[in-house]
DNA sequence: TTAGAATGATAGCATTACTATCTTTATAAA
DNA sequence: TTTATAAAGATAGTAATGCTATCATTCTAA
């Protein structure tokens, strides 16, 4: 049995959809190895167009820029792992195993999925961990909101906040705990890859001391006093 | 009585000292005003040069690059905010008060310091929301780290877990807690303005609702069982 | 008075971030 | 079979960005 997963993403994200050409699919296939490999700062629609073999006029008919394409990343991020996320909690009635199992699917190593073959899921993790914030820390992030460019994250938070309102409806911030969870699985993540002396984890680097940390701070915060 | 306070600050993040010279201060303060007005990706040197009345050149005669200026602002707000923190903990033993306080320093508005008359703590506090953590998330992150670029963050991470020890000296994530404040601090505040979704402050846009957020879940975490 | 440091003025250059246009190729309907 | 039309390729061009270099001027401190 082979299976393909398909996204639909908000239409205001791209200009053509490049999930409906091979072209399309090479962009995104090749910007997140770019991305990753140089960073954001130093990802150019010409270095990925050398990439692939086409034309930077090429990949200006898909995306507006590179902005646009880092939050499409994101966004297909955040959709796939609240995909990711319904999978692994379903049957689970405890809302707090399924916090439990959500807290591990940020914090841990990410594998790739084999239902979107363009896509590497565990490379574009470590991407939405290094450069996600970036999508919406701009100038533009309201007018980008209007146009509902965050609706996956602030869906995903949604969720989490309403399995947090479910071990607790007295919890009164489950929204911003939410966001702090999905935040600080990655910061912690990156910290203690590239500055550990900001972390309790030492040089082991293991990631389930990010899912303790975590899990620690989540549970005490909404059981009841 | 009229004080002047003066910042030491790591050679490596300038290449002329700012501090030193009224076209130095100029570009700092000019920087701040630009950044915050266009956000960090619009900000240039060459419109930084047009508004204070010099040159581009000039400008790189004191910072690299605007990255690098970019980690000057975040680091002089870090030990900025650390003396801060020391003089409004200054007399107090309970940590929990000092822990607190930390809170609030880091939730609320900031106000203007005159002791600084080049630099305007508030706005430049509202850069370090919006902008700070570019600082970091970049491809030389590690390289910039082994400049001690980043020192004035990790002492103040330090510091911060150091109070949280004295809660609490069986807690086993002093330093990741802190990081997590800080963080949050932010990251609520930037949220609550422009994706107000993603918290539970609604709409009043209350700093006050922060603090309680954040209080919560510190001492909640850190609380004995 | 004179050397050194800081600044001003100007030039230049490679890269970035696009936009435009024209041609070719593939596909699918008439 | 012809004929639209959509996608991609090829090429050019342009303003802004991110620098570096040089030479002249001013200002200050020995």
């Amino acid at each position: 049995m082979e299976l393909e997963l398909k996204i639909k993403m908000n239409k205001k994200l791209f200009l053509r959809d490049p999930e409906q050409t091979e072209l399309g699919k090479k962009i995104i296939q090749y910007s997140i190895q770019l991305i990753h490999k140089n960073g954001f700062e130093a990802f150019t629609f010409k270095k990925l167009a050398e990439n692939i073999g086409t034309t930077e006029a090429g990949i200006y008919r898909y995306f507006e820029n590179k902005h646009r394409l880092l939050i499409y990343l994101t966004a297909w991020y955040w959709s796939w792992l609240e995909y990711s996320v319904a999978i692994h909690n379903n049957n689970i009635d405890d809302p707090t195993v399924k916090l439990k199992r959500i807290i591990n699917l940020l914090a841990l190593t990410v594998e790739d999925d084999l239902k979107t073959s363009h896509i590497n899921e565990n490379i574009l993790h470590q991407i939405v961990i290094a450069e996600g914030s970036k999508a919406y820390l701009t100038n533009h992030v309201s007018e980008d909101n209007k146009d509902q460019l965050f609706k996956p994250y602030k869906d995903l938070c949604a969720k989490i906040g309403d399995i947090i309102l479910e071990c607790n409806s007295q919890y009164k911030y489950p929204k911003s705990l939410a966001n702090t969870i999905i935040e600080m699985a990655h910061f912690q993540n990156y910290f203690m890859k590239y500055l550990p002396a900001l972390t309790d984890f030492g040089n082991n680097k293991d990631e389930l001391e990010i899912v303790s940390f975590l899990s620690d701070l989540v549970f005490s915060s909404i059981k009841q006093k």
